[in-house]
DNA sequence: ATTCTTATTGAGAGTATTGTCAATAGTGAC
DNA sequence: GTCACTATTGACAATACTCTCAATAAGAAT
């Protein structure tokens, strides 16, 4: 009946994910929270100091989440033992699992996007990384700015199909793999420093 | 003093865009627009039933401008008028415009996708409309399946980059239309039946 | 002018949410 | 066994939001 208190923390996060993904981010209340898991508000706020407290401890965690599994797939990349194609499948699988995207969503519409910060750094991360790896062929500047618009589409395009893609996938009936399947064939286009290669490796 | 209900109505509408904007989709209270407006609560109330009959309508005419502004590129696509490359901007501006795109996201988030359907209806209109001036060449079913996605892949990005696109921009210091141009050079290599094309008209 | 419609308001009820505070009760240390 | 620590709870206050209801008043119609 007592738990630890990481115990604690971990099962009202959990609870909280749950409720973002089964009734959007207002649901996400600390008497919500504590019916769930069956305790009083009270323990929440003594636990995170706050609703507030709360909430920003499970961006903290879902945004940590995000980043630390897109750049393990950077860290692949420079190692050169994957393609580009798996890179976009892992960022698009990476907003929309757990609602990673839905959350990021929320937080640059109530203007918590402090958050987010951690993402801006694994971007700048990766391309470093693809940065270093490609100097030296071709012109570094313009390779720089190739490497930024590419991950900047892909994240872009990533959190939007995390929020709308599946809305509007039913509606034109499309199945669940469309977009990101365009997005890997097309990037490597991008990519590349002479505009022929539609590299399929 | 005393307005036509057409007017109070279209203040109504307009104040709870402007807090939409300014502090998100929970700051769109009937206190906070009355206030917002100089006027009583309750008078909202009477003008559009409930505070959700205030949102919906706030939805409702949000998308129909998208909608709108999305069909008349549309049409003038089939005219013949546009490249694919305005169109794509069209898409764009018309997400960022207004808040559309984060009013787009608040209804997916809170699962108010109902709303939605009017931008699944004109991206299908777009879809029979590219479909139908294209199938004297080619294979048809394939080119149903490039258009469809291409539209899927452009209102997806669409409006990733009306929600995120700003902070992920000041980030990593790319400027304003990083992403809609990439969109716009890859768009017409997706709609191109043969591979090489990237048809600029 | 009188009447009718309705835009507008203020008071107040009901509910949900956050938060405080004191008290209770596990759990480990000694 | 006793004590200290703290996870946990229940009662209660405070605030915010929605909504009902009765009353007021502005404008149109006659």
């Amino acid at each position: 009946m007592r738990r630890t208190p990481e115990e604690a923390r971990t099962l009202a996060l959990a609870s909280a994910r749950r409720l973002l993904l089964a009734e959007g981010p207002d649901a996400i209340t600390l008497q919500a929270v504590a019916s769930d898991l069956g305790m009083s508000h009270t323990n929440l706020i003594h636990h995170f100091g706050s609703a507030a407290g709360l909430q920003s401890e499970l961006m903290r965690q879902m945004v940590s989440e995000l980043t630390t599994t897109i750049e393990s797939a950077v860290m692949r990349l420079r190692a050169g033992k994957g393609e580009v194609k798996d890179f976009v499948d892992i960022v698009f699988d990476a907003f929309d699992r757990g609602g990673a995207g839905r959350l990021a969503a929320w937080m640059a519409l109530t203007g918590e996007s402090m958050h987010l910060a951690p993402i801006g750094e694994v971007v700048r991360d990766y391309i470093d990384s693809v940065e270093r790896g490609a100097d030296a062929e071709g012109d570094a500047a313009l390779i720089h700015e190739r490497v930024t618009s590419a991950t900047l589409f892909v994240t872009v395009a990533a959190l939007g199909d995390a929020i709308i893609g599946n809305e509007l996938r039913k509606m034109v009936g499309r199945e669940r793999e469309t977009v990101r399947k365009l997005m890997g064939a097309l990037l490597p286009a991008v990519l590349a420093a002479q505009p022929n290669g539609s590299g399929q490796s």
